[in-house]
DNA sequence: CTTAATAATGTACGCGTGTACATTATGGCA
DNA sequence: TGCCATAATGTACACGCGTACATTATTAAG
């Protein structure tokens, strides 16, 4: 009896109003006698009732749901699921608090996705887009939907020429504070493994970089600059270069801990220890930074607040009427930490 | 003009057909004719129509999306990322294969969840239960779907008395694998430190271990029985119990990698090193087993798999009338890995 | 050329809710 | 008591789609 499914009309039926009445109770709208609220709870408790959600979104023409697309490859994790887990906890904590629902949704980053089709489909109200990068198919569906004044949030990544709201960590800054740190150990030829130069955040990375080695009056040297993607094993693949070089490094920067983590097994292979022979800044503060031997100085990021605001705002401009115009870029700090690989005792090890 | 929301209507008026019509063909329903079919299509593409998905779900009575219900407790990540991104990424894969929407849900373990509520305002049509327990609230929310003949799978864990689907993993063979391995290097006395006992699969574990023990004519040793709670800190802790019982240890069996990453490092922290003091066999081959150092030996679990699976398992029976009845119980084979951590080189190091 | 079967399309309504607007009840004040 | 503002509730319909059923067009068989 109770599992069975009724409706509003049962209800408004057994405690004796219309149908109007049950919805106002259940929607808090509007004046009314505190008796009737009562009854009217009472019947929907009795009947088990409960509003049909779908049925609710369809007359509000809402759908209760926030987007959230990830990039999606098949078997292969571009983003540290570190990254992935952190932003989605933020996302879902805000998306619970705000009564909406989680959609989660995937992308091929190699074809021009349809985010407008989303919305245009009623599937979701607004949209927070994950590890974005500025390959043309990924611009031109990010642009399409931008061009379309829709409520969408892009993470960590800027778009040149292109008004989109955004929600980033400050990877200048953060950078520069990582190698701040090596400078003033006393290290001087300070070389940098980067990520792929399509994600604006790599670009940033290198900003930092040079902005800390430019103050300290050192030349960049670009032989000693190296790249990967993000991975372990392009980290652990650059080994070979960063072995051959630790004539002329001092230390090293990473862009992230995963690779950071690849490249220090890559050396360990090759015999030399870190950081008695090359100290090595991480980035992300990710759970493996504190796992490995030795543990990552890194730069902490704050994922789970970066998510968190970006659902945040979002819901702000939908209930604010023209809301959805109002651009917003929001730039979250990082924060540096001090571990073992950096080589704080360096010279005792010697 | 294009940007604009359109229906039905419209494009029944363009194409010269009924609104009946439109819909038969962007449903692929019922026989039609060619031309008319090209007709609608061009419509619908000219004035840029979709289907809307809110308005669809509702007439059709179901909201195409799966629930995924995951624990919640702030700032606390009770399970490695590594176990909750790979099995919603298999999730995420089937769903998507199928046209389902993933909706990500999450709820407080100490209260007793509602996944009725979720069914009864069709927000999905069927859930998957991730992280679940045997205490008491987690377990009455369960039963009470259970009791309506809900299509729903809980992941990797069985409850007694309880006739409810469930995808899994042979974790008393996975275990039993893990400390054969241990026994086969001529270790006898191998302890084990398992996580906590309201886990199904934790029961599991311990029973594959005794299996093993017994089956080589070992007498279990109560003595050298840690718990943890899988989190890496409980493995850095269990270090202490660990440390003062070396000298009755041959090995040790840890119930996930974290425990045992936590356990290598607490154990370091003393002064001993693995595996040369003490060989260990992890649990779950996430990805943080192969960027330690020594890099674990462990039990592979296909999370990925699992996700897909319970899927897929779902879905069929949505579609057929009755299925929502007949449950499902998977179970995968794990597979054993070996790496450094559990010294096979022992000898030669001592 | 009929006739009947089947293809192709149209008509009409229900799904459960939100809400604009209409209506009735209530209370305060002169 | 009469009047009016406001509270409280009811009426009626739209939202966009799926689909059962009715109707008309087409084809094949006799």
């Amino acid at each position: 009896m109770a599992d069975s499914v009724s409706n509003r009309k049962q209800v408004a039926e057994l405690a004796g109003v219309s149908e109007a009445t049950v919805s106002r109770v259940l929607n808090g709208i509007g004046p009314m006698k505190e008796s009737t609220r009562q009854r009217v709870l009472a019947a929907a408790k009795q009947l088990n009732y409960e509003l049909n959600a779908i049925a609710s979104c369809f007359a509000r023409g809402r759908s209760g749901n926030i987007g959230v697309v990830l990039p999606h490859v098949p078997k292969v994790h571009l983003f540290s699921t570190y990254y992935f887990s952190e932003i989605l906890s933020g996302i879902g904590e805000a998306v619970r608090a705000k009564e909406y629902g989680l959609l989660l949704l995937f992308r091929d980053p190699d074809e021009v996705y349809d985010y407008a089709s989303l919305f245009r489909t009623q599937r979701i109200d607004a949209c927070i887009v994950l590890g974005a990068s500025a390959i043309a198919s990924e611009r031109e569906g990010i642009a399409k939907m931008a061009g379309q004044e829709l409520p969408f949030c892009v993470m960590d990544q800027r778009f040149q020429d292109m008004d989109a709201s955004t929600v980033a960590a400050d990877h200048v800054q953060g950078s520069y504070d990582a190698v701040k740190h090596l400078l003033e150990q006393g290290f001087r030829r300070i070389g940098f493994l980067n990520g792929a130069p399509q994600y604006s955040n790599s670009v940033d990375r290198m900003a930092g970089y040079m902005r800390a080695l430019r103050e300290a009056g050192i030349e960049i040297d670009e032989s000693i600059i190296y790249q990967g993607n993000y991975s372990r094993k392009s980290g652990w693949m650059a080994a070979d270069a960063v072995h051959a070089d630790l004539g002329k490094l001092d230390a090293l920067f990473v862009a992230n801990d995963r690779m950071a983590i690849g490249l220090i097994q890559g050396l360990r292979d090759k015999g030399c220890q870190v950081p008695d022979e090359l100290p090595i800044v991480g980035y992300d503060d990710s759970d493996a930074a504190s796992m490995t031997e030795p543990q990552l100085t890194t730069v902490k990021v704050p994922f789970y607040e970066m998510g968190k605001l970006a659902v945040e705002r979002l819901l702000e401009r939908l209930s604010d009427p023209d809301g959805t115009k109002v651009r917003f870029n929001e730039t979250l700090q990082t924060q540096f930490i001090v571990r073992k690989s950096s080589g704080m005792n360096r010279s005792e090890n010697r």
